[in-house]
DNA sequence: CCTCTCATGAGAATGATTCTCATTCTGATC
DNA sequence: GATCAGAATGAGAATCATTCTCATGAGAGG
């Protein structure tokens, strides 16, 4: 958030908050909405988008093509992911990301970026 | 391709077969109808999709919402891509599929899958 | 309290993709 | 080669997430 703290801001974030997986635009608006703090549904979709720009949440995007949002620690890290209970642990691999940058330069290609996710079930919601 | 022959498919296929990089369904449907191979828009889609589905071309989801399709080698592989122009170089890493194996058992997940890109600018778009 | 802006939000617009369904075509059979 | 059932096609409507428009509202400093 680089601007005026506003009271939609601060309703869109403290949703943020409290949840601990990714969580679509519109599925945050309908919380607010039923929680009484509505705010309208450009208004979070600008926040969200404000929120990723400054890298304070980080974006997922679904098979369904809908994009989800999660607030996440700083520093750089991929996601785990349970197909079934949205389920997220944010996990590091160094390795990896030394593998992509020396691969991207044995064929030439600078400024790389990846993404990399990581998607099953969870044991919670593993059958057995 | 599961079932029936038919000049759409065939022209999509052919489509494909001529490019090396991804191309999205509209754009393809564009070549086609310039060529005076017209396909509905519809038919590119449903092919496309059922190309998907058989695992005889791969799918790439970019930033901007649409979706890309090109076709690959068989076995399981990852793209280099060119931001600029497009050029995709299919990358292997073994240990990179190990690693995520490992991280998503050590969690407790289960029937795990993973996305994996990796985008930059190639030598043939850098400027310098 | 004023004013200068940026922020908001209702609704329209966009853009990719999917659906509908009447019509056409493929492939198997005679 | 003629038939036929069912699959495939395609034009346009429908869907759905997201973005845009623009008149109105509200931070923040003076």
């Amino acid at each position: 958030m680089n601007q005026r703290a506003t009271r939609q801001r601060r309703a869109v974030d403290a949703v943020l908050a409290e949840v601990d997986d990714f969580r679509g635009a519109q599925e945050i608006h309908d919380v607010l909405r039923r929680r009484g703090d509505s705010v309208g549904l450009s208004t979070v979709y600008r926040t969200l988008q404000a929120l990723a720009d400054s890298g304070e949440v980080d974006v997922l995007r679904g098979a369904d093509g809908e994009t989800r949002y999660r607030r996440c620690s700083q520093g750089h890290h991929h996601h785990l992911v349970c197909r079934d209970c949205g389920r997220t642990v944010e996990v590091e691999g160094p390795a990896v990301e030394r593998w992509m940058d020396s691969v991207a330069a044995r064929h030439g290609f600078h400024d790389v970026a990846h993404t990399l996710e990581v998607i099953g079930t969870c044991a919670g919601c593993h059958p057995g």
